[in-house]
DNA sequence: CTCCAGGTTCCGG
DNA sequence: CCGGAACATGGA
């Protein structure tokens, strides 16, 4: 396998692939293991370039989105000082282009999980459904289509840790295997028109929507309320006040972060989360 | 043992 | 329309 080399500026592929955007790579010779849809990769960063050893180096770098414009999106973020600590620690964090069927999977499966757990289902289900490929001398096993998933019972599910995720999962892969539902289409929507189509979808909320449309979809606007992210703003932004709605934090998070939400809350994300563990430990 | 995790859905007021 | 409860599992 040939290496190639790849012109990286502004770019952290440790704190990219391990943020809790996607939850399949592994650590592996001073770099990283994984798939791209069906494609094995070997990832690997030496100071501003990354070495990578794929059939197909140029999806990699699609995939890990390095013509994003890292310096005009963090300067499009608000100019508080929450969101300038949390821009200068997730610096060279880059929002992936992941494929969008793993990525909603995986998401339906993260309700009330933690990173660690929504990793290891992650990696159950590959494993126990997937396609095996080789590389490298390494096992590697991509995510099963939707296909796939729509003719496992619930009960093979359930076996892989996801409770009563299993249902949903089950259903929508259903939906999406009979075509009903065609993922590909939603390419062409609006955000909001987009947003809707993945509610509609069983064990997907808002919240999951967003997630799918600022991860799979490149909808760099789209930004994702969970549980950290409604602490953050509401104890950064609306200190001390009161009756603070779910949809008022919606509105302001739409308006306030701008063009570039997505990584704004990407970046509150990764930066509340880190922190708060390191106190929690130390 | 208790607490909580990148929520969604369903139900009663 | 809105707040609250149920839903499964495992690591800290």
């Amino acid at each position: 396998m040939v290496e190639k080399k790849l012109a990286a500026p502004d770019f952290d592929l440790k704190l990219t692939l391990e943020s809790g955007q996607v939850f399949h790579w592994a650590a592996s010779g001073g770099g990283f293991l994984g798939l791209i849809g069906d494609v094995p990769a070997h990832v690997e960063q030496c100071g501003k370039e990354l070495r990578v050893r794929s059939a197909h180096p140029e999806i990699v770098s699609d995939y890990l989105a390095l013509d994003h414009p890292l310096s005009n999106i963090q300067a499009s973020f608000p100019a508080d000082d929450a969101m300038r600590e949390a821009a200068a620690f997730c610096r060279g964090l880059r929002i992936i282009r992941q494929p969008v069927w793993e990525c909603l999977a995986t998401f339906i499966t993260s309700s009330m999980k933690q990173v660690a757990h929504i990793r290891q289902m992650s990696v159950a289900i590959r494993e126990r459904f997937g396609k095996r490929v080789e590389f490298e001398g390494a096992q590697l096993f991509c995510y099963p289509p939707p296909e796939r998933l729509a003719r496992a019972s619930e009960a093979d599910l359930r076996a892989c840790g996801l409770g009563y995720r299993a249902k949903h999962l089950l259903a929508t892969a259903k939906l999406i295997a009979s075509g009903a539902v065609d993922l590909e289409t939603l390419q062409t929507m609006s955000d909001t028109e987009a947003l809707e189509a993945l509610r509609s979808l069983p064990g997907v909320g808002a919240k999951i929507a967003n997630c799918v449309l600022l991860f799979a979809y490149e909808r760099l606007r789209a930004f994702p309320i969970d549980v950290w992210i409604e602490r953050v703003l509401r104890e950064t932004y609306f200190k001390r006040k009161r009756n603070v709605t779910a949809e008022r934090l919606r509105l302001f998070s739409e308006t306030y972060f701008g063009e570039f939400g997505g990584y704004a809350q990407q970046y509150l994300f990764h930066h509340a989360r880190v922190t708060s563990r390191k106190s929690r430990t130390s």
